[in-house]
DNA sequence: CCATAATTCTTTTTT
DNA sequence: AGAATTATGG
């Protein structure tokens, strides 16, 4: 194993194979090259490929680090199991499934999907959706889900009326579930965890199997994660972390980055290896990036530097409106072309999935080879989800969720009331839909069903999707409409078809078990076959552990990044500044930072001042084409100008969070109370969306 | 009882 | 802007 081109960290924390061993790394360090290097030296050392786990925390990340690993050790890179934690749990489920209580055709709910079934119950309960939303019924399911908490826990935590209500939902729900014969995403990871603390033989012998775990991104890990890969890693305690706190931006997911700093005391023996030469951007972009992550007052300095030269400044372009911000970016990225920069090695980011349409738009028109990963645009579009659901419920037929939702898809005369009356009856004798038709047009549809799961065990996934979209009319009824949107809904559709058969091509005969298992997991699946460099459009979020030659972030305005829902709050403004640091420290050479003056936001025209992040940027690092000067925010924007003084106790409105009362102030600070869930929050005194009751 | 028109609601990030 | 829900028409 050559291990020259490793620095001297790099090298100790490759070669130490065994025993808990936590990697400190900041942005472009070489972390992945370690972790790769890991494994191939793991390999030569003769540990089983098939006794390693590396998790990830995108899909993306996943792929890269098989790519990187295949190039070191070749083909034995198939038997190492490299994945998201989701997909490895998944991997467990599927091993275990009757231990569980689940049948072998279980399907996984898409968030979509859960929503509909938190509807559905809270329905059922005669509970209002105008007192209780059911997105904050779904989030503080899914929240307890991550921290563990069963339903009969959740109980004991109840202090408020609200949180009666959701235990009941939160009970229902997850008998819903295994009714439906499904599970969501959360499911995933609290499964393989109530498998293990039911049956320890099963544990022991996944802790045989996986005798070295790594785990990347660790400082995104949340409570199940992290109890996950503590149990696995128990025996052997093989497990080797990669993290960063200045790169933790999955709070909102249950993330607890103090998984790192705990992992000395919950390790014993555990040793810390810190990468802090940046290997992979100019100092100009690292010392921008460090300008803007020191305003973090949560957070403990670190010493990132490089050796990199200068580089040039960061370019800073403000446009008139989001399409000009496009046009802008698209003329920037042909002088790179020009100048011999390959399309694979420039990337767009942005904050929000929206602010992809106009992007897609102006790329479209420009004729230059872009893809957009992890848009789940294409497969968020009725047509599609209708597919997937006949996929699913010929799959599974107990998914009342997607049996539902297409059981009159084509239109064929079954309305609410039969629905509700199914649901009803269904309810009452506690059977699937699936099992409660028995007359009607409904019976014509579970025909149909029934034809197409015949159809399932002798055709190809390809040749099926063509036999539902015939079948079903589906088809017939979009030609039939002879409108624009029509047509555009039959060529989606084709698409779909050259995505499945794509997808055969490169794996073979694939089953649908297989096909609606990647769908679930992964919201993009390849879409081209040719291997053409392309421009590549991604949120921050999933940008990371990513790099790129040239870097463009769009939208860098208040409002959307930071994002206006952020922006009240420290703790997620300060998330939102980390994902800054991420964005930035994707480049490598050079680093554009746009916005425009006025954009559409939700179906009306907006004026945003530019984002605070570009002014904590030191101005030297800059180089600004536009004619107005860097622009400080303008402090009107979101303090008033009339100071109003508040009282503690005393009642106001707050803008996102409604009511609340007065419970501390300072020079600076109004700490206000609101209700369950909200709790207490910390604002700027003056601030705007504060008024008086 | 179903299909369509009108109206209201909600706008982040991912598996 | 777009989805989701509710009111009206056939």
């Amino acid at each position: 194993m050559k291990l020259d081109n490793l620095n001297e960290m790099q090298k100790k924390a490759v070669l130490k194979t065994d025993g808990p061993l936590l990697i400190l790394a900041g942005a472009g360090s070489g972390k992945t090259k370690v972790l790769t290097t890991k494994v191939a030296y793991l390999i030569e050392k003769g540990v089983e490929p098939s006794s390693i786990v590396a998790i990830t925390f995108t899909n993306k990340a996943a792929k890269e680090m098989k790519e990187r690993i295949y190039k070191l050790v070749g083909i034995e890179a198939y038997n190492i199991q490299i994945s998201t934690f989701h997909s490895f749990g998944l991997k467990i489920i599927k091993e275990n499934y009757n231990l569980l209580g689940y049948e072998k055709n279980f399907t996984i709910l898409d968030s979509d999907d859960t929503l509909s079934v938190i509807k559905k119950i809270m329905k059922r309960m005669n509970i209002d959706v105008k007192t209780l939303n059911p997105r904050y019924v779904k989030n503080s399911i899914s929240s307890a889900k991550n921290e563990l908490i069963t339903p009969k826990e959740y109980e004991k935590y109840i202090s408020v009326e609200y949180e009666k209500i959701i235990s009941k939902i939160y009970e229902q729900y997850q008998k819903e579930l295994v009714k439906n014969n499904a599970l969501d995403f959360d499911d995933l990871l609290t499964l393989p965890i109530k498998l293990f603390n039911e049956y320890p033989s099963v544990l022991k012998v996944y802790q045989e199997r996986y005798k070295y775990i790594l785990i990347d991104e660790y400082q995104d890990t949340n409570k199940a994660q992290y109890i996950l890969s503590k149990m696995i890693s128990a025996k052997n305690k093989n497990i080797c972390v990669v993290g960063d706190n200045d790169q933790s931006v999955y709070s909102f997911r249950g993330a607890n980055y103090k998984n790192i700093l705990n992992f000395e005391k919950d390790y014993q023996n555990a040793e810390t290896i810190l990468l802090e030469q940046n290997y992979r951007s100019t100092k100009t972009i690292l010392n921008a990036a460090n300008s803007v992550i020191k305003n973090n007052q949560f957070r403990k300095d670190k010493n990132l530097w490089s050796n990199n030269e200068v580089g040039q400044k960061v370019i800073y372009h403000r446009a008139y409106d989001e399409r000009n911000e496009a046009d802008y970016v698209i003329s920037e990225i042909r002088k790179r072309l020009k100048e011999g920069i390959t399309e694979s090695e420039i990337a767009v980011i942005y904050r929000t999935n929206a602010q992809s349409r106009v992007l897609e738009e102006e790329f479209l028109k420009s004729g230059l080879p872009y893809k957009i990963v992890g848009s789940f645009f294409f497969y968020n579009r009725k047509e599609i989800k209708d597919l997937i659901s006949y996929l699913k419920v010929i799959y599974n037929e107990k998914d009342d969720v997607n049996l539902e939702r297409i059981i009159n898809v084509p239109k064929r005369g079954i309305g609410t009331k039969t629905i509700s009356n199914l649901v009803s009856k269904a309810t009452l004798e506690n059977i699937s839909l699936y099992e409660a038709i028995t007359s009607g047009k409904e019976l014509e549809f579970k025909k149909l069903i029934d034809e197409l799961k015949t159809d399932s065990e002798t055709s190809t996934l390809t040749e099926l999707i063509d036999l539902i979209l015939d079948k079903s009319g589906i088809k017939k009824e979009l030609e039939q409409e002879k409108s624009l949107e029509a047509d555009i809904r039959l060529e989606n559709l084709e698409e779909f078809k050259s995505i499945t058969k794509n997808f055969e091509e490169n794996e073979g005969l694939v089953s649908l078990e297989d096909f609606l298992n990647e769908i679930s997991l992964v919201s993009d699946i390849e879409e081209h076959k040719d291997n053409k460099d392309r421009i590549t459009l991604m949120t921050m979020h999933a940008v990371k552990g990513l790099e790129f030659d040239v870097v463009f972030v769009v939208g860098m305005e208040e409002g959307i990044f930071p994002h206006a829902n952020s922006s009240f709050d420290k703790q997620e403004l300060e998330e939102e500044r980390r994902l800054c640091y991420v964005a930035i420290t994707r480049a490598k050479k050079i680093l554009y930072l746009t916005n425009a003056k006025r954009r559409m936001l939700y179906g009306k025209d907006s004026i945003n001042p530019p984002s605070r992040f570009i002014n904590e940027i030191d101005d030297s690092l800059i180089d600004s084409d536009s004619n107005e000067p860097l622009k400080k925010i303008d402090k009107s924007d979101m303090i008033n100008t009339i100071p109003i003084e508040f009282q503690i106790g005393e009642v106001i409105i707050q803008d996102k969070y409604g009511e609340g009362i007065v419970v501390g102030l300072d020079d600076t600070f109004i700490t206000i109370a609101f209700n369950y869930p909200i709790g207490t929050k910390k604002f700027l005194k003056n601030h705007k969306s504060i008024k008086k009751k």
